[in-house]
DNA sequence: ATACGTGCAAATTGTTTGCATCTAT
DNA sequence: ATAGATGCAAACAATTTGCACGTAT
């Protein structure tokens, strides 16, 4: 509890993320809401980690600045999205995962043998996109797509030898 | 509440599901598990509610035969996706959302206001899923797709009277 | 008769809430 | 100075585990 330099918003690459960090304290401001050590941390969390579950945001949070609590993570992931910064999704079990808005969109690829996650563009959804929206006038949300099947090298794989991570 | 009428494995329409619940009793004896009360009422819960969160399979069992615990729901529900017989997605938040194996497909449509579900044929993803196989090797289990959005009626609507359900 | 299955209760894990204290403004 | 934010602990909820009893085979 002595002097924890907390107030370091560009710790990583700065162009690295599309996310405006330096406006987060406009938008806080905006709504009478405070500019907070633990709210840019856990931002800039998000936006290194790509996508994590408050677990792992707590975590990387902590390699910073140890002391931050679990609740605040969830407290703060909880006024990010609401906010419009981050979102999340349910990849798999469990834990929700957050990721950046605005960040490049990608469409997840998640492997039910190896858990194993990918990412490819949200082009490839272009066609289903179009075809929902003109029959069902359904706008899908092409951020947070998630499927889930079988990666190549599982599907290569005698489906035995699958026990290693 | 009586005798509880437990060995009744038809007692929904016989054609309404492609599962075959005679089966069960095969499947189970072939790996040496036995066939109970709980293990067939489980499976027509699930095929009869089409698709439901353990708890939700919960109640329906105990609406047919009370006292039937919630583990027994949970390591039934295991089993049979063992079994190769259910399987689960995450729609939204919290439980897993399971749903029989064979049922026909289809693909969920999840509004993230209203948090309707929808369901639309799966050839919509028809391109889709070859797009992904021949690119990157993935084989989109096309029964587990959710895809979360905006319906019409949410999208219509001016945002802020979206509070009915 | 015997091993598998179930129910019950306790243990885990993930997430939320209440409240006193602290701090950005 | 003051309302908003945080940390801590307790409350909750969902799921899992250990174990003795019950039962399909």
């Amino acid at each position: 509890m002595s002097s924890s330099r907390l107030g370091d918003p560009d710790k990583r690459d700065p162009d690295k993320h599309c996310g405006p960090d330096p406006s987060l304290a406009e938008i806080l401001r905006g709504r009478g809401l405070r500019l907070t050590a633990q709210r840019q941390l856990v931002l800039e969390a998000v936006y290194g980690l790509g996508h994590a579950t408050p677990d792992q945001v707590h975590a990387a949070v902590s390699r910073t600045a140890a002391g931050v609590n679990i609740t605040t993570v969830y407290r703060t992931l909880e006024l990010l999205e609401d906010l419009g910064l981050v979102t999340h999704t349910h990849l798999s079990h469990g834990s929700p995962t957050y990721h950046a808005v605005g960040e490049y969109q990608h469409v997840h690829l998640v492997c039910r043998v190896c858990d194993g996650v990918d990412e490819v563009s949200p082009s490839v959804l272009d066609g289903l996109v179009k075809g929902l929206e003109s029959s069902r006038g359904f706008l899908v949300d092409v951020g947070h797509v998630a499927l889930f099947g079988i990666c190549r090298q599982c599907a290569d794989q005698p489906a035995s030898e699958s026990e290693n991570l």
